[in-house]
DNA sequence: TTGTACGCGTTATCAT
DNA sequence: ATGATAACGCGTACAA
């Protein structure tokens, strides 16, 4: 069928606009709205014709012509501020999930430690009409508000919080997991468990340390100062720590690990000088890095934060703040222990274990 | 000063345009342009006026409005086929990054190795049109391509390929990290090498197996069917391989691992048998996991794959792509070795090795 | 039932 | 030097 008007537009290779499928259907623009929205009144026969003429052309509604009517663009800003990293993962994973859910697509930013990075990216993003932004960062000690104040655009801290400005903020419960493992081990039959952790300087490594004295003092066991060392968080301060606690012959039948890192070092240095985990000692770690966790000797019981779920929190946060409600201001993600191999029996008969 | 109009419009709380801009500075909407883009002649005076106006309303051009009469989004999706995992993060960092550089902001979708959900992804990323996508997977095989036919957007396969179409694709060159492996514990008197690796499914497995063979046959080395042992990605898999290896009473001065767990599981087998690394027997690991690789005793020499290079590789294949070039099809991004402990000395002196 | 006109925010082209 | 107007792609009131 020839084409009914002299003009005749060169088949250019843009998209096809709903122009291309009103023309092609032989309808109005209006029309051809109507009939791919469903809105309107009209025959069925027309309605027909111009979807399947859509179709045929591949025709898809440009998002943005949209979003500069209705009053979002069901898109948010991902700011990692720190580098993608271990802990940044799952909770981006979270993220995604929840928002992809509701439809809303997500920019990743990394700001890579750079103040001034993360100021362009935030820039970016607002001229982007972002309908709201996510902060990450690898650690929860608080840092300085994000700039984005003026704008009404909503931001929520996900495994990160900030120090002046009132926000929202979805943490992992810190002391709870140091809780959490410190009862476990308790429950296991243990008495004199040492902590060994990362530096002093990381809020989660003084929540956790706080969370294990809880536990300790509630449950009426000794905590001589000596029981929380704090040092690197790597495997070898691991080794570092137990060849310590060897040299002044300290009696202990479990460690509480601040990361499954040093739990690993732990392990090792234990099983290297003759003392077997988890019969003459017991072992947590912290953070359930599978690879780590699983790989190690005996596999580690250690405590998960549950990063994805906070990422879905973190999410669904944000998206009721984009639609208007006002949800709580912090929340904190509770851990799960997950057991493995190095507490042994889980039972309260300890008569198996031959503790020093 | 009052308004000289009669109409009083609410300050609402949308994003300054450039219209209130204009109207603040007593100018037409034009002027303003030209004032802000620098265009066009104007009065210094008037120029100043209206920027200031600008800065102060906190005006910020809408992307979405350029967007739609200037024929590019900037923007761009990267879909994950699989989950984010560590291969993922650093290609991600460097496209992210080079990415950054160009003024693209990029799309964050997880197909979670779902092909319908990627499908939804894919939809969702056209309907915004983004100016090109990027795949990337967890493993290098060709997979499918993705259904963004009929489209124009360009498409790049990142740690990642297709089988059919042809198509831009940027890829590890795992040969030669084979051949860089087994050359380097040549070059540091090893002779009789064996290869423990991943599953024979992986390609990257083949691939650096053929590099070993190669560099072992350049070196006129004895090759015999049992040196190339396939097994698990594990730390398990390098206990059992070597256990096989002590048991039939293999004669070896050095392993090349398909990954630094593999790697791992090895040294701690060959340390745990007496057997010293690297005097007796040198190791060579792949991927530059940093966590595994340096916390090794001894730590690791190993291969890396440049993944953050590789990324980077990637976003500027695309950004030609969408400016109209036509780069080459595939890029293999050479590996490099990394040196710490676990081949001992560099030199060809090889007097003070104990070889067995 | 169908078609027209306006608004969304911006730039570019043309008058003035 | 400045201002008016037409795109860009879409939905939606409103007029026919």
């Amino acid at each position: 069928m020839a084409s009914l008007t002299t003009e005749q537009h060169p088949p250019d290779d843009r998209p096809p606009t709903i122009r291309d499928v009103a023309r092609l259907a032989q309808v109005s623009l209006g029309t051809a709205s109507k009939a791919l929205n469903g809105s309107g009144k009209l025959r069925a026969e027309t309605r027909l014709r111009v979807q399947t003429v859509a179709s045929e052309l591949g025709f898809r509604p440009n998002e943005w012509a949209l979003s500069l009517h209705r009053r979002r663009t069901f898109t948010i800003g991902l700011i990692s501020t720190d580098s993608f990293g271990r802990f940044s993962i799952p909770v981006l994973a979270g993220i995604e999930h929840a928002l992809k859910e509701a439809n809303i697509s997500v920019f990743l930013c990394n700001a890579a430690d750079d103040p001034e990075l993360e100021r362009r990216h935030l820039e970016a993003l607002l001229a982007k009409r972002v309908d709201g932004i996510i902060i990450t960062s690898r650690r929860t000690d608080p840092r300085p508000p994000i700039a984005a104040d003026r704008t009404r655009v909503p931001v929520v801290y996900a495994y990160a919080q900030t120090s002046h400005q009132h926000s929202w903020q979805i943490l992992p419960d810190d002391q709870s997991g140091g809780k959490l493992a410190t009862e476990h081990l308790i429950q296991t039959g243990r008495q004199r468990i040492v902590h060994v952790t990362g530096p002093d300087s990381f809020l989660a490594v003084r929540q956790r340390a706080e969370g294990f004295r809880q536990a300790m003092r509630a449950a009426r066991l000794p905590l001589p100062a000596r029981s929380v060392l704090m040092g690197a968080w790597s495997e070898n301060w691991g080794h570092v720590a137990v060849a310590k606690l060897l040299r002044v012959r300290a009696r202990f039948d479990a460690v509480f690990c601040g990361s499954d890192q040093i739990a690993r070092g732990c392990a090792d240095a234990l099983r290297e000088a003759g003392i077997s985990v988890p019969n003459q000692v017991a072992i947590v770690g912290y953070d359930n890095w599978e690879i780590i966790a699983a790989a190690t000797r005996p596999p580690l019981t250690t405590v998960d934060m549950n990063l994805q779920e906070l990422g879905g929190q973190a999410g669904k946060i944000l998206i009721g703040l984009i639609d208007g409600q006002k949800p709580a201001e912090t929340i904190l993600v509770p851990p799960r222990l997950i057991v493995r191999a190095s507490c042994g029996s889980f039972s309260r008969a300890t008569g198996d274990t031959d503790k020093r």
